[in-house]
DNA sequence: ATTATCTATAGATCTATAGATAATGC
DNA sequence: ATTATCTATAGATCTATAGATAATGC
């Protein structure tokens, strides 16, 4: 039984960080707070210790996975065909654990509180701007016009992608989505 | 107590419909068997007598709300433009019990059994068909790829748009969406 | 003495089953 | 006689709480 208070962070953490991948992986409510305690070697009783409620810690996974977006490849590309490409790609396909919230809680969000949709919400509009940034060649309202275009077909691409059994058509969504929006650019209209 | 057969099979077919609607507002694992049973005005216990398991439950289901979409208003448009419209329109985003099961379950599918993302891909690949079929001044390939990009931008779309909590920006992720993919074959590139 | 964690369990809920009841259909 | 539906409940699981245990920090 560890005790001081440093430690109770550092645990705080380990549960919070754990649960904001097992959340991506499973959904919102596709794992038990036991499941996700006996991960993270501490004892079930202790969890409302940490937190007031299930939801609190949906809460806090939610803002550890947005907060950790900032530094993820999926954000930090230099051009938009980059940033689609590593969007698009099989590796952010295949690895739910530590892929974008956006997409792997979309329909999970749909459903929860007024709480988790704020802060959703705010990380969609980031992401908006984000691309919106390295869209070329177009005024404010275009640029932004095309980062919506942008990210709601990789959002879906990606989900689609997911969700399909055949291999080959989720290879190809991913890869037909991403040459069609990286050539709405090269031709620039 | 009802006995016949043809009694039977309207009981069943009523589950059915309905557990088709739930499950597309509340997610495949958000509704109880009892829940369903007791708006259906049937008795739990009966259940088991109508379905092996809740997983054939889900299956029918999903197969009801596929069926279902061929005779929707959001596949019967004449147009790409209209069809478009009609998929990312407010009725569509807010009445989500007849919304499109593709969107409404793409994240519930991707962790679902072999057989329910067998039967959602088949619905993928007839929306990506009929999608293609009414994509103008093009081979193919050409027709399929445009397709698969604006199936996945609207499904992107009309996820996000349910999603976010501030409705003014949810109504313009539909509104920009609708516009950047129509213009897209205005200006035929 | 305080408090971070552990053991144990209450109470709610969910899937699935067993056996009773009552309407159909030969 | 068969069978569609009902009543009742077993067994598993999940959130949340109560009280015990043991390490920290004054």
């Amino acid at each position: 039984m560890g005790h001081s208070r440093t430690a109770k962070a550092r645990t705080h953490r380990r549960i919070v960080n754990l649960a904001a991948k097992r959340f991506r992986e499973h959904g919102l409510e596709g794992i038990s707070i036991a499941d996700l305690m006996g991960e993270a070697g501490v004892a079930v009783g202790g969890f409302y210790k940490h937190f007031d409620s299930r939801d609190d810690l949906v809460m806090e996974a939610l803002a550890a996975s947005i907060f950790e977006m900032d530094d993820s490849p999926l954000t930090k590309q230099p051009t938009l065909e980059k940033s689609i490409g590593a969007y698009l790609s099989k590796t952010h396909r295949d690895n739910l654990a530590d892929s974008c919230p956006v997409a792997a809680l979309v329909g999970d969000v749909s459903r929860s509180s007024d709480n988790v949709r704020k802060l959703y919400t705010e990380r969609v509009e980031r992401s908006f701007a984000g691309i919106a940034a390295q869209v070329p060649e177009a005024d404010r309202r275009e640029k932004r016009a095309k980062a919506i275009l942008i990210y709601s077909a990789c959002v879906g691409a990606i989900g689609l992608a997911r969700a399909v059994s055949d291999g080959n058509l989720s290879d190809q969504i991913l890869r037909t989505v991403a040459k069609q929006l990286s050539g709405m650019f090269r031709e620039n209209h």
